[in-house]
DNA sequence: GGGGAACCGTACCGTACGGTACACTGCTTG
DNA sequence: CAAGCAGTGTACCGTACGGTACGGTTCCCC
């Protein structure tokens, strides 16, 4: 939003990139006391110098880190046309499926741990990079689905935020925070495509439209009963 | 589960509270790095040399900080009697309620946020401390207060633990891990009552079961069309 | 071929922190 | 009152890390 040309993220070569996966391997290893200057340059046979003069400071390196990973989780672009009932359902589906794989990443953890980790102190700068650059894709693609969804009337909502803040809920559960934590998951969150299937049908029974006889006319689908939304 | 007797975790004396507390102040204003020992010993008016007889080392203190701030937040006892429909759901909603206002909390946040940091590295003792002394009596309440209602024949759900799960998801969905990455709160999020209701309205429509004539034989009330739970 | 830019490896500096030692003080107890 | 204990404040030590400087090497371009 204060990005005057966002069209041009800051790129990197392919060697600062090189350096960027051995400093994320480092961070997964040893969290963030692991992540030295020092032992980055040493790994990556580079030297401290040439990472200053590439990333300024350690911010600049982390920061130079969490764009580059997401850079690499690009989501999938939204649904073309608008999706009939189940394939609508499948998408749904492999959102939640991808969301939870992204989560359950060990890089991923390892950066969020990062930038909580930082966030309590007088800058939170990693933190608030992790939510735009991390999470603003995936909502962004899911509100592009359930909108889809909406116009074609298979679900019914007021306020899609909201719709997406519960679709995210069911699907996350407490799952992250507990991993973030160091917890190991329990048995039946080991199944993804289960759990997302579940999620899905939970959210489907909240927000879902009953399919109609007339399927071809779904204009006025957001009457139905299954949303109040309480303000 | 390693402890002999848990009927007696480490208290300490008034003094100490008080040093805790102190403790808890600097790193909810400074984040980790705000936590020195040199620091809180000023800030205390206590010796460095007091707090390694006291608590052993960095780790001990920040251990004793987290037990601390969680035995002051001790979750309600469980309902006694079988609830009664509408006092089922006041109680869940009460819950809700209680659940985003302590996970909201400055403290809450700063210690999450501590733990969560420490748990990339060899050792995540401290969150698993979290997760036992933090998370575990208030899932062991919401537990409780869930089999009450199934014994009582609102609720219907095979697996109390994947149901306390949903409930938690809905109630939170992605405000805590936001909260942590220092984001702001959306203005929707603020009014925890009104988002606590509406959590807990979704939670019965998913495991809800819908009240019968003879509300006095709630017996095989689990064999509700609410559920289907698949594994 | 020569000049220069980029870069590697290493050595170095200042600082900040965890942890320890020690002298001094006030309070309790026999 | 004397002894002792608990605690405070300060000084100190070792280490580890962020950041800088420098010599040597490779490689590209003119």
């Amino acid at each position: 939003m204060d990005q005057v040309a966002p069209a041009a993220p800051p790129e990197f070569s392919a060697r600062q990139n090189d350096v960027l996966e051995v400093a994320l391997r480092l961070l997964v290893e040893g969290g963030d006391k692991g992540l030295t200057t020092a032992g980055i340059a040493r790994a990556a046979n580079c030297s401290k110098e040439s990472l200053y003069k590439w990333f300024g400071d350690r911010d600049g390196l982390l920061a130079a880190m969490i764009t580059y990973q997401s850079s690499k989780v690009r989501a999938a672009a939204g649904p073309g046309a608008p999706p009939e009932r189940a394939a609508f359902r499948a998408l749904l589906v492999t959102f939640a499926e991808d969301l939870l794989t992204v989560l359950s990443g060990d890089v991923s953890l390892a950066l969020n741990r990062l930038a909580i980790g930082e966030a309590g102190g007088a800058e939170a700068r990693l933190g608030g990079l992790v939510l735009k650059a991390g999470r603003r894709p995936i909502e962004a693609r899911a509100r592009a689905l359930l909108e889809a969804g909406r116009a074609a009337g298979h679900v019914a909502f007021a306020d899609t935020g909201d719709a997406y803040h519960t679709l995210y809920g069911l699907i996350v559960r407490d799952l992250h925070v507990r991993l973030l934590l160091g917890d190991r998951p329990e048995p039946g969150e080991t199944d993804r495509r289960a759990r997302a299937a579940t999620a899905i049908d939970q959210f489907l029974r909240l927000f879902g439209v009953p399919p109609r006889a007339d399927e071809t006319k779904p204009e006025r689908a957001a009457a139905g009963q299954a949303v109040t939304n309480r303000v």
